[in-house]
DNA sequence: TATTAGTCTGTGGCGGGTAG
DNA sequence: CTACCCGCCACAGACTAATA
């Protein structure tokens, strides 16, 4: 069996898109043509790839595919670029990174990567794993250390978080110290349901989970925000920690955190993990 | 908004004819 | 015999218009 790249392509523009129209569009076609395409490409394969929805969506079957159609693309513009009277577009690159990242280490990337358009998307390690596998992204700067299918990881050091407070909160909610006592009713923090960094230092700290109020605020500025406003302590990233800042107690945690990107033979993707490598050598 | 039916057009393969 | 040209045919894919 031969996959048809103009298939790949419009299929590829139905996701990302999210419908037959703006993928027809896109390609300058009618959506007729794209919906035959996408038919064509059904009909190769055996298998329903594209849910019909607003917006479309990839059906499992649909996301290797998915994948194959984003590195296709890529080793295709890499191939005119070296063509001489080739394209003189800039190459686009997609990465997903942790918003703490963003917020201290990886900007250092930009410089080690000129004359590129980024595409950065600021995401949790599970919706990056959903992204590397639908090729929305080429790599993604993650706290996952198992390799998402298709993909190579590299270790990048470790993230050092503090525990954090206002000066002001200290006084009112830990005049005698981070004690467990002050703990289960000093309110902390949270990125989100899923931001377990705070229990993880209170079980640290004291050898056993503590209930205690917390503040949910989802955003790198926000929860510093917060912090600044005395509203908890949170878990902050250790280079971000300034005067503003109180750390409440000695202990810390140290989070690994790791490059994962497409496994293939793309001078682009090297490029690329060797400038987030460099860059990251200011961790731990 | 997506799909289907009917139609049109461009492309590639193949066979036959012709010149060198 | 080989290379080249030409015409025919089949097929894929895109379009419009109609329909679900």
């Amino acid at each position: 069996m031969k996959l048809d790249g103009q298939q790949l392509t419009a299929f590829a523009a139905v996701i990302e898109l999210g419908s037959f129209d703006a993928a027809a569009e896109r390609l300058h076609v009618t959506p007729s043509a794209i919906s035959q395409r996408i038919k064509g490409l059904e009909q190769r394969v055996g298998q329903v790839l594209v849910v019909r929805e607003k917006p479309c969506r990839a059906t499992a079957a649909g996301i290797p595919l998915l994948r194959l159609a984003a590195q296709t693309a890529m080793l295709e513009s890499e191939a005119l670029a070296e063509t001489a009277g080739g394209s003189t577009e800039r190459t686009r690159i997609a990465i997903a990174v942790n918003a703490d990242s963003m917020a201290t280490w990886f900007n250092a990337v930009f410089d080690r990567l000129p004359g590129v358009l980024f595409d950065i998307r600021i995401e949790d390690q599970d919706h990056s794993a959903q992204l590397l596998r639908e090729g929305a992204v080429m790599g993604a700067v993650t706290t996952e250390r198992a390799p998402v299918p298709g993909c190579r990881v590299q270790s990048l050091g470790v993230m050092r978080y503090v525990p954090v407070a206002a000066a002001e909160y200290v006084r009112e909610h830990l005049p005698d110290g981070f004690t467990a006592a002050a703990a289960a009713a000093a309110p902390s923090l949270a990125w989100n349901r899923d931001d377990a960094l705070q229990d993880n230092l209170i079980r640290r700290a004291f050898r056993r989970p503590i209930g205690r109020p917390v503040h949910y605020v989802p955003t790198a500025e926000g929860f510093g925000a917060a912090v600044r406003a005395g509203l908890g302590w949170g878990m902050y990233p250790e280079q971000l920690v300034n005067a503003d800042f109180v750390q409440i107690t000695d202990v810390h945690l140290d989070v690994p955190l790791y490059w994962q990107s497409w496994k293939m033979d793309s001078v682009l993707v090297g490029t690329v993990g060797d400038a987030v490598l460099d860059a990251a050598a200011a961790l731990r």
